[in-house]
DNA sequence: AATATCGCATGATGAATATCATACGAAAAC
DNA sequence: GTTTTCGTATGATATTCATCATGCGATATT
């Protein structure tokens, strides 16, 4: 039976309406499981520490099977980062867009540059977590980063009542990044709370001015140097 | 001789006064291409690819005798990793002392966040190229990283004429960190460009107020598009 | 009920790796 | 000139890894 709707359908199309049985519904639970596994261990060891072995150990499986559930190590990489990256920055805005854009920023800043995740790996950044892994990696990894990189400077600047203004949330990641794992690499613990406050503060110091009468579209200028 | 002043002496302590012959000229002379080769491949590749194979094979040595020029992998990584931060971050502050602020900045954040520092990685800093693998690493490794990261700052706090503002210099050090990182992930050439651009301007908007009547927090901040 | 399918386990393969042991040959010490 | 030292090469060992081939047994199909 499904035999014959591949035939008429071609193989993709019959994957989709395919019949769910106790097998294909345990199989993409696994697939699932797998996924999480992969993100997890991407943000607590890297692309390093997520070797197939380890991740299938995770989501309690044998290595051997994985080849039946991905293409290939990197396409799983992509898609457990990009499921990192949707999770974290899911709980980063929660809650952002009912306050005033000051206190949202804040919010944000201390979320992101706090003692919790400074130490919380299991759900933090994978940004701050793959690095510069990524930049060295396939195509198929810096295009799942690139896409999600897009997709939190869009939910953040969102968040923050500023549809538009997607390189200032693009700027606030870069600090929030860069604060984060520099304040991870050192050993001295009061360091790494000064890194994380001196970036917190650069971005608050001087937040775009707060909405008073007058529209921003008109606000004064900065000249570019 | 060297025997008996060892005795006298202690081991350690005689390395200082060794006579310098033939043989520990030329010994010196390839533990420091030993050294330039494992922070060329730090700074390409990330710690992953520097390898005691390849490196030894870099500067033009076998594999085996590595350990008779450092105690371990980590020993030299740690040396690397200073010598490269040393060697960069000398490069960005040339000149910059004589610069009005404003302007020290804006050409330490266009060396930094810049076309030739995207895609030049041999010379590039080794911040953006080790990122998190080093967070994870040993603690020699994080130590390199401490001491290295506060000399950049104290550097450039200097270097600006801020002499004890390190924080503006660790927060400006995180935008240039995260945001190369961001830059040379994405697949997307404008994108990189935009991102580098965004972050520039972040930290030109944001740097404190040239000394004028005016108190810096109310000055009315360039708000994009 | 008989047969076909397929998710998963076991295990093989080959490549890359850090580390160490041994040996050679030139330089240094005597 | 003989002996000792030591920088380097060669090669061994044990581990870890991605990938793939094979086979079993439960599930689906007929």
């Amino acid at each position: 039976m499904t035999l014959v709707i591949r035939k008429i359908l071609g193989a993709s199309q019959a994957e989709e309406i395919h019949k769910v049985t106790r097998r294909s519904a345990r199989k993409a639970t696994m697939r699932r499981k797998i996924v999480d596994a992969a993100s997890r261990r991407l943000r607590v060891q890297g692309l390093e520490g997520a070797t197939i072995a380890n991740v299938l150990g995770d989501a309690g499986l044998t290595h051997g099977t994985f080849y039946a559930h991905f293409e290939s190590k990197e396409a799983l990489l992509a898609e457990a980062f990009i499921t990192a990256a949707a999770d974290t920055s899911e709980r980063w805005i929660k809650g952002i867009s009912d306050l005033p854009i000051e206190r949202g920023v804040e919010l944000l800043v201390n979320r992101n540059l706090g003692t919790a995740h400074l130490r919380n790996l299991r759900t933090g950044c994978p940004f701050v977590a793959a690095g510069a892994e990524v930049w060295r990696g396939s195509s198929e990894l810096r295009e799942a980063y690139e896409q999600s990189m897009l997709a939190v400077a869009r939910k953040v600047s969102g968040a923050l009542g500023k549809q538009n203004d997607i390189d200032l949330a693009l700027a606030i990641h870069a600090v929030c990044v860069g604060g984060l794992t520099m304040a991870r690499s050192v050993l001295d613990e009061k360091l790494a709370l000064r890194i994380m406050r001196a970036c917190r503060e650069f971005v608050l110091e001087r937040l775009p001015a707060k909405k008073t009468g007058r529209s921003h579209r008109s606000r004064i200028i900065r000249s570019r140097r």
